[in-house]
Parts: C-alpha cells; structure tokens; sequence
RNA sequence: GCCGCGGUGGCGGAACUGGUAGACGCGCUGGACUUAAAAUCCAGUUGUAGAGAUACAGUGCGGGUUCGAUUCCCGCCCGCGGCACCA
C-alpha cells in the first residue's frame, strides 16, 4: 500500500538532516542557478497556484543536481510593504511580528512540498543585514545622481495615504487596495530610470531565451519614439512654444498649436490673453475632472482658444492659433503639440468641433483611412516648401536638419517610461539613507553607519500629510549632520515595496558577507541567473526595476554581466475550481497543505505540471489530481510487485522506456511537463497490461531505477522510497540522470498510412528497411485500398518516407 | 483603438519542421468482484447513418493554396492579458 505521509515525512526528514539540497561548491563542475521569483509572505498563506512555478523550477533544479551540476536553488522572503503594515494596524501587533509569523507559515508550506531549497540561503528583504545593502546601492545611485529630490505632481493613494510609482497604478487605480488615485505635488525622492531606458530597450534583443511577450510588454512600457522638436515663435512677444512631434513632415500642415492646461507657459502668456476669463473657467473644469474622466476614451475633445495669441510656424512663417486643450498631456513631450488635423487623428477630432482649418500636405497611395481628409500614413509631400515632392521619411531627415541650422528646433527622443517614484509616506520599508541639514543640504548618511534601522514606533499610521510616521520619532528624526556636526533631520519617507527585490537574486549567491553585497569571485561563478521563473504581472513592475538596478550595479563594476536573467519562463496562474481567480472573496481557494495531506505532496506536484501548458492559466480540480494520484500507485505497485513476480524483459516496454527517457528529459528543458506527465502514465499503462496478462514483470530492477530516475524530479519522496526498495542504497539524487539509447529506441517496424486522393484508406506496418516500391505494392495489394482504385488512372503517387503513401487518382 | 496570446469531444488538454485529429487525464456508460457500497479491474465513449464491416461530416466562421490543412495565406467573429488622447 502506497502510504504517502509516512514515505513524504520520511524523505524530507532524510533530505533536511543530510543536507542533500546544500548548495555544491565543487568549482570543476558547471553551475546552474535556478530562481524562483520570491513570494510576498502574505497572512492568508500559500494557496495551490503559488507552488505551480516552484514545482517547475524544482524539477528542473534536481534534473540538473541528477546531470552533475552545481545548482544552486534558494528561496526568501520580500516582506515589506502595505499589507503586513495595514494587518499591524488592524490588529495592533508590529509588522515584524506578524511577518514573522507568516514566513514560518510560508516556510512549512514550502517544505511539506519537499522543495530542494537550500534553507542555508534563505533571505528577508526586512531583515537589517540585508537592506543595508538596499541602502547602500540607493547612496550608490544618490551619488551619480541617479537618485533626485522632484516637487512635481505625482500619483498619491488617498487611502493607502502615500504616493505611488507608475508602475504602482492599475486603471488609474492604487494596485494595492483600488482607490482612486489623486494627483498631488509633493517633495519625492525619485529614481532616475529614463536614463537608463535606452538600454534597458535595446538590450532586450540580447535575450533570446525571453518570451517573446514580455519583451514586449517592456517596450511598449518604455515607449521610445523618436522625432524632433520645434520652437513655434509667439508673435509679438519673445516667448516661444516648443512642440514635439515624430511627424516633422506634416509641418507645413499645422493649422494650430495646443498647449496642455497645466503647461506653465500660459502664466507668461496671461498678459496676452484676451478672454482671459473664459481660460480660466476652462482650467478651473479640467481641475475638477478626475484623472480617470480626462483619459477616459470616447470623451468628445475641449479646448479654449487663447485670444490674442499666435504663434509662428519656423518654416513658412505662418502665424497660427493657439489653444489649449486637455487632450494635451502636460507630462509627455513639451506638453505642447503642433495640430495637424489633416495627418492625425486626435487633431482632426478637434479641428471638426471647433471648425478649424484643415491642410493637407502628405499624399499618400492607398490610404486606409475611411474618414474624409485624414491621412494618417506617410506619403509624399506637397505645399510643404522646398521639401515639396520628397517622401516622408526622407523629408523627416531633411527637416531636422533644416531646424538645427536655423537654430530653431532639434532631434529628440521621447519616453513614455516615467522616472520612479521611490519614496513611501509609510512605516513597514527600508529607511532612505540621507540627512537633511540646514548648512549643508542633503547629505549622505556614511556608509560604515549603514544600515539605518527602522526605529520602534507608537504609531505606524500613515500621518497623511506626507509626512511618514518616522517623522513623529524626534529621538530617530533629528541627528547631528555628519558633514558639519550641526543639527539636522533624517530623511523620513521609506523605500517602496519593489526596493529589495531588485537585488536580492545576487545576494543569495553570497548571502552572510558582511562586507559587500556580494563576493566578485563568487559573483563572477554563479551569475546570471539562468532560469528565472514567476509570474507575467511583473514584466513592466519588478522585471523592468530588477533590471535597471543591475546594468547600474554593472556600471558601478559590482557585477559583471549586463543582464540579470538569461532565460525567463512566466507562469500561467491556477483559477479556483468556478473558472474564477481564487480568492477568499469567492471561497475558491485550496489549500495546498489539505491537498498534499490527502493525496501526497508528489501527487500535487504532478498533477499541478499535468493540468496543461505550464504558461497558460487553468482551472483547479480536485478529480484531476486523483488521477496522477492513481498513476504514483500504479508505479508504486509495480515496483513492489517486483520482489514477488519473475521478470521476463520485454524488449517493446524496454524501447518504450527510453523513448520515455528521451521525451521526458527534452520536455523538461522545453517546459512541457504536461506531456512529460503523460508519458509516464502511457509507459505505467503498458508495464501494468503487461504485468496483468503474463504475471511477469517486463522490465528488470535496474531498468526500474531507470523509471525512477527520471520520474524523481516530478515525484521525489516516492522515487526516493522505491530506489532504496529496491537496494539501489544511497539518496537517488545522488545518482545521476539515465542517457536513453538510441539502438533501443529504434523501431523495427513502421507504419505506413496508405492514402486515396489524401483520404486514409489503410493502414500497413513494414519493416523500416522497405523501399518506396515495395510499399506502394504492398498497399495496391490491400483490399482496403484496391477497391477505391479499380476502374481508375493512378495520376501521381506521393510518398512520404516513414510516414505514408498517397495515391491521387 | 493598438500590441500580444488563445478558440480542438461532456471537461482539462495531445498532435515534432503541413502527413492516422482527439494521445494522456477527468467525467460518463456498461460489465466483473461484493450481501451491498466504496476501492480496484475490464470494455466503451466526436457526431450522423448502419446490427455490423463501413461511409460521410468534423479542430470558432467564410474563402484560398496543396495530393493532403488544427498546422500556411487572405478576410471576419469571440475570449483572455497588456497599453491606452504618448503627438
């Protein structure tokens, strides 16, 4: 009887006290470092999707440790952020406890599953010893300028009462509890990741082995366009509007420039204005609008014509109107726009409600547009001056150039990628390591004096006056300035969620060093990560961060690869049984401690790698995990019935074996478990029909151990049991991975399918030596065939060798 | 609107570079064992017609290329994910 909790509680009992998953530091042997994309150790605890990429990575990992590899394979915590602090607060214990408490939780979970985590290497983010680190490359960033104090306006989550990244938002929601985010200028420590964009762009061509999606999602992220900008005159005045446009060639086209509401430029041009009034009524509607109905799609275009003002279009002198307009954004480009209704949707939209002018100057063959005027694909220029005649691309070229000798306009390159937010109004983050000093400005805390530890607090509320709760520490706040010795205050915003995460897959490689963050030597042994596993919804969040921060740790010489993780496989999410995400919401959430309790940990991990392709999402269901539960016992039976009954080897299960050795090894690189999963049961299924009708077994003990070598890392406790069943002695992970044989895996016999006009008729089975000839004899002579053919001309006869023979007639 | 992914039995899904559609699993139906049930084992399970051999239809829809299309091309429909007035 396969009795799976005393065989599951047995082998990881083994496993902890000899160590078996202690990463190998053997230096002759090649490394692999597989990572798991570290979970947020929520109060709720694993629910059975979380493991679904740790089993993946498990398997791969113990098929590398089988194949003779150094792997190494860790685990850890990313543990701070808003919903241990908003758990404190509700039930008035300190984040750290409640922390604490949830990563035993996770950690028991994790264990039950008989992950091969090196525990030895097990990292918090909130731990001291470790966001010293955090801070440490923060000051790194701070001194090359990367990091920067910014009073503009940004995301703030009036109920989470602190301000957010661009990456934080969902919908013009906050990510984390939903709310309505607000608009709000405040000081804000930021991070200048734009400067960083054109790499972080051009090197996702330097990932082969990166779906192809995500790289996606990451470029449409950042968001470079390339065009140009233009200095547009204001009549009468020394002002100017600067545009930004990637049409130059519809210049000629402009009939209006549109400036957003918020652009400061309208301030200087107040004089000018002649309905001043109506302006202002304008800008005090657009205020009142939320962010989510000024973005909102189908809106029909507003604006207000400034009176009194025009401004000169550089290449005809042409004096234009000016509006301003909300359609206009004031954080992309200039925040001002040339309007050419004729080449551009959004212009035209606009020119049609106000009865603007509408100018065409790009003609184009074919053009896809069904509205009237609008033309929006290049073309060929036309009333466009000397530019007149010459096709859009070139004449893009021939502007720019044009605007740099009249000194009236330049190449640019704009992002959609926003610099990072980094500073948190809240409690449970790392502390940012600067002084406020009234002598001598922002100062650096020094580095020996790292980390500076979160100090205990009454209160972690959130002030809501953007100030943090750090701030009320008086005895924490106020310190000396350790340039000039006067007083001065702490920084007392903290660091976001996605701080500690962008580093800590290197810290794993060197996790006690005291003294750096890691190692050179053993930076230089393990790194890059080579298979990175999690889920899709951090391609443009933690993916894009983790990146970012390791190209300046590289500029930095800290490490010595460009790119952090070589191959990145993201994970299909497990849905409640209902088809719904689980949640407790919908009560649709299972337990994977419940499951592995009642079916066995191996049981689960198999079934979870078995449901479908590994990216794609699926629905749970617990009848399906019967059934892999059904093919561990078939196994286990055979196995056992291998002390009682006589072996009679059986050269087609033995060919089917290593057929079996080959498909599992490949679909495990490919990540194709499920198929891998069903190649065991279909070999299971023929030992077992075997076994049932010759009361024999058709395979012998050692080509058993082969089964089990290969099923060890999908199901390793009962591998374990039935390898030491069966007297192989030792762990079997310290054997090694079967190579199939290609003499086995030969077969003698084909077959042929014998087709009519490419409808199949028959089937033959001849030997794999026969000749095209003997096979289209053989297949005339089959009545099956013959009688679909009599009376007729035989036009052609298409043979496909090994696979079928095709007579058109 | 744009970008990406997907649509195959009652369900989850197989099918390598165009070559036996429905592997494997679940569920269901019938049978064996049992006083009975569960478990287990055996058989069947895309639809239509037929007692049956078999024939025809069939991979979201409509066309096309091909001896042959789930696979390639053109035009649509639907679902999921991402971005979204980005000039």
């Amino acid at each position: 009887m396969y009795n799976h909790q005393e065989i599951e509680k047995k082998w990881q009992q083994r496993w902890r006290e000899s160590n078996l998953y202690q990463t190998g530091e053997d230096k002759r042997k090649p490394k692999y470092y597989v990572l798991d994309m570290f979970p947020y150790p929520s109060g709720e605890g694993l629910h059975v999707g979380h493991p679904k990429g740790y089993i993946a990575t498990d398997i791969v990992a113990r098929k590398r440790l089988l194949q003779g590899y150094n792997v190494l394979h860790p685990m850890g915590w990313d543990a701070f952020g808003l919903p241990a602090e908003n758990y404190a607060l509700k039930n008035k214990v300190h984040p750290r406890q409640a922390t604490q408490k949830n990563i035993a939780t996770f950690k028991k979970q994790l264990e039950l599953l008989g992950f091969s985590y090196d525990w030895e290497r097990e990292i918090n983010t909130t731990d001291p010893e470790y966001y010293r680190f955090t801070q440490w490359i923060f000051l790194q960033m701070w001194r090359r300028g990367l990091a920067y104090e910014s009073y503009a306006p940004i995301n703030w989550c009036p109920s989470c009462q602190t301000g957010l990244a661009n990456e934080d938002l969902e919908d013009g929601h906050c990510e984390r509890c939903g709310s309505l985010v607000e608009q709000k200028p405040m000081r804000q420590w930021v991070l200048k990741i734009t400067d960083y964009a054109d790499r972080l762009l051009d090197d996702l061509d330097k990932l082969p082995d990166w779906e192809e999606a995500i790289k996606e999602m990451q470029r449409h992220w950042i968001g470079r366009s390339s065009g140009a900008e233009i200095d547009f005159k204001i009549a009468d005045s020394e002002e100017k509007i600067t545009v930004f446009t990637t049409r130059v060639d519809t210049v000629f086209g402009c009939t209006y420039v549109v400036l957003a509401p918020e652009n400061p430029l309208l301030a200087s041009l107040k004089p000018k204005i002649n309905n001043w009034f109506a302006v202002e009524d304008y800008l005090q509607a657009v205020k009142d609008k939320t962010d989510l109905q000024r973005t909102e799609l189908n809106k029909e275009k507003t604006g207000v014509c400034l009176e009194g003002v025009f401004a000169v279009n550089p290449f005809n002198q042409k004096k234009v109107l000016v509006y301003i307009a909300d359609y206009v954004l004031n954080s992309y480009g200039t925040g001002a726009v040339m309007a050419v209704p004729a080449h551009d949707e959004r212009d035209w939209e606009f020119a049609q409600k106000y009865d603007l002018p509408l100018k065409q100057v790009v003609i184009a063959e074919n053009s896809a547009s069904n509205q009237d005027n609008l033309v929006t694909e290049d073309g060929v220029l036309r009333d466009s001056g000397d530019f007149s005649g010459l096709p859009s691309a070139e004449a893009r070229l021939k502007m720019i150039d044009w605007l740099k000798q009249h000194d009236c306009g330049r190449e640019k390159i704009n992002y959609k990628i926003k610099d990072w937010v980094y500073s948190r109004q809240r409690y449970w983050g790392e502390p940012i390591p600067l002084i406020h000093c009234d002598k001598c400005g922002v100062v650096p805390v020094p580095e020996e004096q790292l980390p500076v530890t979160l100090p205990e607090v009454e209160s972690y509320a959130p002030t809501g006056t953007g100030e943090s709760p750090l701030a009320a520490i008086a005895d924490w706040a106020n310190v000396s300035c350790p340039h000039c010795g006067g007083p001065a205050k702490r920084e007392t915003n903290t660091m976001p969620q996605w701080g500690g995460s962008c580093w800590y897959y290197l810290r794993y490689l060197d996790p006690h060093n005291q003294q750096e963050l890691v190692a050179k030597d053993l930076e230089k042994y393990w790194s890059p990560v080579d298979l990175y596993v999690g889920g899709a919804e951090h391609a443009t969040r933690h993916l894009i961060y983790a990146r970012f921060w390791h190209k300046f740790l590289y500029d930095i010489g800290v490490v010595n690869y460009e790119e952090p993780f070589t191959k990145l496989q993201h994970v299909g999410l497990i849905m409640g049984e209902d088809g719904r995400k689980m949640s407790k919401r919908w009560g649709n959430v299972i337990n994977p401690d419940e499951m592995a309790e009642r079916f066995g940990a191996d049981a689960l991990r198999l079934y979870e790698m078995f449901m479908g392709p590994f990216d794609q999402a699926a629905a749970w269901s617990t009848n399906g995990l019967s059934g892999t539960r059904k093919f561990l016992e078939k196994i286990y039976n055979l196995v056992e019935s291998s002390a009682k009954l006589p072996v009679k080897e059986e050269k087609k299960i033995l060919s089917l074996l290593h057929k079996t050795v080959k498909k599992v090894g490949e679909d495990i690189e490919t990540f194709r478990f499920n198929t891998a999963v069903s190649a065991f049961m279909i070999l299971a299924n023929e030992m077992t029909d075997y076994r049932n009708a010759h009361e024999a077994l058709p395979l012998a003990p050692e080509n058993l151990g082969i089964l089990l070598q290969i099923l060890a890392p999908f199901a390793p406790h009962l591998s374990e049991e039935l390898w030491e069943k069966l007297g192989f002695g030792g762990s079997i992970f310290k054997s090694s991975w079967p190579v199939y044989q290609e003499d086995l895996i030969k077969d003698e016999a084909v077959t042929y399918i014998v087709q009519v006009n490419g409808k199949l008729r028959a089937q033959l089975s001849v030997s794999s030596e026969a000749g095209e000839d003997e096979i289209a004899r053989l297949a005339l002579a089959d009545e099956a065939v013959s009688k679909w053919l009599t009376g007729q001309e035989i036009k052609k006869r298409i043979f496909v060798a090994g696979r079928l023979i095709n007579f058109v007639i």
